[in-house]
DNA sequence: AAAATAGTTGACTAGTCAGTCTAGTCATGT
DNA sequence: ACATGACTAGACTGACTAGTCAACTATTTT
């Protein structure tokens, strides 16, 4: 087998960069051609179409992270923690990008799902099915905390999946004002949605 | 003083309408023309690009909307009770919208805000003016909830802030999942982040 | 060394984009 | 009736779009 490439890999880093930064409508495949260094030859070597490309630059975000979530979301941390470390480290690593890039960005799932999910089925598709996965860590730290009597939330999964809605909602506002505020108070407002029944304050 | 023409009215609705259904970047300057019956010429004479023809749709939507959303935030209306007529009438108007176009659109405010945020200066602004004015409906219920002991909300404008960002996040994964679930159980969560004490549940 | 596989190159097409411009049309005030 | 100013028509430009293709290069197996 010869010749081995990170060329697909250089393309959906780029893509996912320039998508997430700008917008899936404003990141032509030049432009990501350009940032990965490669030509539009290999682009369509390695990707039928800037949608499938796109696909597979979300799959590829999903594999990036999964270690990370899945430490965050240890059954060996107290449930309620686990929301907190969650929150610290997405509002971290925007306050990270902000300095890079001069924006808040919020969640790519959100900015692109949202952006094509009328136009482009396959890519609306690989967002639900992200978005779903994401939910089934909140789900999990939700039943556990139920279980330990630190919350009543009898639907777990409804549970998470308005936390969930209600997180992604807070995101785009702040990308929208460009501002990390509602971010960092976020924290509290999961306590109200998740109905923490006292004070379980956690540290980071 | 020759000749009036309602072209400007008939483009701001035709560039909203498309890019609520669609996107901003999918929403060509000959698109919005087709739909309004216009030409270039006609057009480029009302407005200097499509950004500020943005700009005029979404103030223009706002107008068309204030009388109503004065109406449902009437103070003659118990506080909770606006936050009810609210949810519901925005939930009969997506499912609507969905029986015309196919898809839950969500809210506009939103979708164009997140795609065009980090590129164009002025809508972006615009969107956030606009988002300002919805959340003062929000704060004055919450407040006069707080001072009729219906819920514990010291700091309203922050409540208030949070609920709207929970509840976009719900219109944008309604958007994204096209499914009004979401959305029709937003009141119960909506309780939750607001505090409510006891059950004051409104029946609609 | 040669063949086969894996990847790269960049010019090319055909269509679309926002925006320009000149020549017009049409209702209204005088 | 005619002049004036509000509006419209639509051809045009140049830049950019996604996607194609045939020739090319590099690496590994045999």
């Amino acid at each position: 087998m010869p010749r081995v490439s990170d060329m697909k890999e250089r393309l959906t880093d780029a893509a996912l960069d320039l998508m997430w930064e700008n917008s899936y409508g404003t990141t032509s495949v030049d432009s990501i051609c350009e940032r990965a260094g490669s030509k539009k030859g290999s682009f369509y070597y390695f990707f039928k179409s800037k949608s499938e490309l796109t696909v597979a630059a979300l799959e590829a975000e999903w594999n990036k992270n999964k270690a990370n979530m899945d430490a965050l979301f240890s059954p060996t941390i107290p449930p309620l923690e686990r929301f907190d470390r969650y929150f610290d480290y997405v509002h971290d690593r925007l306050a990270e990008l902000q300095e890079e890039c001069g924006s808040i960005l919020g969640c790519p799932l959100l900015s692109i799902g949202s952006e094509v999910s009328t136009q482009d089925a396959g890519v609306r598709a690989t967002v639900d099915r992200i978005w779903d996965r994401k939910i089934k860590y909140f789900e999990s730290a939700i039943r556990d905390a139920h279980a330990q009597g630190l919350i009543a939330a009898p639907d777990p999964e409804a549970k998470a999946r308005a936390l969930f809605a209600c997180y992604h909602g807070t995101l785009a506002q702040a990308r929208i004002q460009n501002d990390v505020g509602l971010i960092r108070d976020f924290k509290e407002v999961a306590r109200d949605v998740l109905g923490v029944k006292q004070a379980h304050a956690t540290s980071s």
